[in-house]
DNA sequence: TGTACATCAGTGAACGCGCGTTCACTGATGTAC
DNA sequence: TGTACATCAGTGAACGCGCGTTCACTGATGTAC
């Protein structure tokens, strides 16, 4: 069931005012009713507290972006191939839910600690999903499950921070990508090669 | 020459209460005046805005974690060995200078650009002085000092990010020490594999 | 060496403003009989 | 099918409080002559 109009345009604000902000936690009550053309009280009709609000934030952006991310996975993205057209349909997702992302980095630091583990949570689950999904793939069978869950929990942490570089410095665009299909290749190669050296 | 008292108060109250809310941007004047235990009106003897304290206190940071990790680099701490005593050494370090740390690590997503700008470019000088010291120890000929600067950066962020879970879960103290060897052993040897792939 | 003046760090009172929160109310939609 | 009642999302006015900022003042230290 889809939350009540008035619920979700607080959800819709919060997350703008956010990634604007670059923090949630300085956010105001009121605030967020002015973005969301909301008498202030209208809040207390749906939220108990700004974390309660915080929290739904966050779960709503983490399913946002898995059901995205399957979407691009679907259409012949390989994390493994590191190849210009699957980074490029990465960079594309980036840039397509910015909002979401760059929230979704900052938030790491949040000022809450139950945003702040709402967060976590749903990001541990959000690269095991992937990993789940390259595993599948077949391609890295020299590795482990449980590496390429290390290895792809390192990427997620890198591919947060780095997506809000590359959406807010257009002209370092190139710069990143190039960094980005490096990094991978190096922890995978790196993976590989401690997977060998334990032998 | 030294701050002036007052000066050196604000700011480390500011250190302080940054770091136990994960942000400098909640904090209000007046909270800082309190917990320096000064008139709130004092503030504007020493800062011209908020702003202004936060790039001091940055660069007080700055300072305070280039010397102290100088200091370590030279106790025959080798960032290539990744032994335990190296390591050992480092999050010792990571302990001592817990308040820099978590506010290093938060105002990476500061809300105020100009904080997060003096921030951003006080950690990469801070990551080139490491490379500095590594490449100059030889032990790594096979890359070349860009290369070797690039993993330093990467090593300098997975520290920054995990120094604060390491400070703030003591249960998982371990098993951090144990992933952060594996991350570094893993970029090195990335590489060092993707050097000889590109001959 | 003494006097006059300037600078500096700090104080206390007062201001206006926006904030979170509460209260009593409205009108629309759903439900029981 | 109609009526009575309950629930729900939203409103507007009002509150007290803490905030940033300004003003005029103080006392200590430094400096010129």
């Amino acid at each position: 069931m889809a939350y009540a109009e008035g619920k979700q345009r607080l959800i819709d604000a919060a997350l703008k005012l956010s990634a604007e902000k670059r923090s949630f936690a300085n956010i105001g009550l009121r605030e967020l009713a002015r973005e969301a053309q909301l008498n202030p009280n209208t809040f207390y009709r749906h939220f108990e507290s700004l974390d309660d609000l915080g929290i739904c934030m966050i779960e709503d952006i983490g399913d946002v972006l898995s059901s995205a991310m399957r979407e691009v996975r679907r259409q012949k993205f390989d994390p493994l191939k590191v190849n210009e057209q699957s980074l490029t349909l990465f960079f594309d997702f980036v840039l397509q839910y910015q909002d979401s992302l760059v929230v979704a980095a900052c938030e790491r630091y949040s000022t809450s600690p139950p945003v702040r583990q709402a967060l976590e949570s749903r990001l541990d689950k959000f690269a095991q999903e992937i990993a789940d999904d390259v595993s599948k793939m077949g391609g890295l069978l020299v590795l482990p499950r449980p590496v390429i869950g290390e290895v792809m929990q390192h990427i997620t942490h890198h591919c947060f921070r780095i997506a809000v570089d590359y959406i807010e410095q257009p002209e370092q665009r190139a710069a990143i990508f190039e960094e980005t299909r490096r990094y991978i290749s190096m922890l995978f190669l790196g993976a590989i090669a401690l997977e060998n050296n334990k032998q």
